[in-house]
DNA sequence: GCCCGGTAGTTCGCGAGACGAACTAGCCGC
DNA sequence: GCGGCTAGTTCGTCTCGCGAACTACCGGGC
């Protein structure tokens, strides 16, 4: 199988894995990358669209339907009265820990099959594409979560 | 980075780019998969449901969608008259063609960086995790293409 | 023959998601 | 203190995905 069509197939794979993860935390996929990217830290809006690639209106509705099921909350920015820094709340944060943790549980299943090694050749690959390609910060390390942007 | 991060994160830059490749021309990410599913022959609703994962009703309205748009057609089963084949049009065959082409082309590029010894290890790697989930042919090798396409 | 359980698809109602265009409100340079 | 820019929201429209209820047809058993 050649590489472009590995990478197509492995993100129909992915993504599925995603969706489910989500459903059964009650969550849709969307939400879901919202609350872990969030488990960083708190973004405005327009930073959140910029991140996940969605127009802002699309965020506001996103942030919407979010924060009516109580995960996050639209908290006043101190600097510039116009803006909003979206946060998680107490319930939202304890959901993504659990949702971000049993998600890497199940995406790390699919990789089961590969050895330890060829697993870290995996990473260091895909990571490199990662990162030529300045994916933004959508599905954090195991060990950079939490503090996020403050070191940790 | 680990390998579920490098994974998560890869999956939401293909996603991108196969959405972007398939709006600019003129699809929907959903429209243009279903177009390259079909790219390999016709398949009746059930099984097209099987493969993307997807309920019968949600199909149903794909179909609708992509055959309003003049790219599929369906075609009653000469075998069993509950039954229909869903196949690209003329006009569906060759958007479905451009569509995979540029597509192949842009998610190529996300690769770029990658020497071709690279691209093959990541290839071999990601395509065993591909074969070991039982990942349908969501999207065909280059060259399993047109009459290919079946078995496996 | 005919009935009956299972299968193939469709319809309907609903909520999520995405977008662009038009809008409000607040920032800031000059 | 005005004019242009930026942050977000609202509105209308479409796609998507689901489950439940439905129709139509296949087949096996008697």
């Amino acid at each position: 199988m050649g590489a472009v069509a590995a990478l197509v197939r492995s993100t129909f794979l992915v993504n599925a894995v995603y969706a489910d993860s989500a459903r059964d935390h009650g969550l849709t996929a969307q939400q879901g990358q919202l609350l872990c990217v969030l488990m960083a830290q708190p973004y405005g809006m327009s930073e959140l669209g910029a991140m996940l690639g969605l127009a802002k209106s699309s965020l506001t509705g996103l942030v919407d339907r979010t924060e009516r099921n109580g995960l996050v909350e639209r908290r006043p920015d101190p600097q510039d009265s116009r803006a909003v820094r979206v946060a998680l709340t107490r319930r939202g944060g304890v959901l993504a820990e659990e949702f971000y943790a049993e998600t890497c549980r199940r995406v790390g299943e699919l990789a089961a099959g590969l050895a330890a090694a060829e697993q870290e050749t995996l990473a260091g690959l895909l990571g490199r594409v990662v990162l030529d390609n300045k994916v933004p910060a959508v599905f954090l390390e195991p060990d950079e979560g939490a503090a996020g942007g403050r070191g940790r």
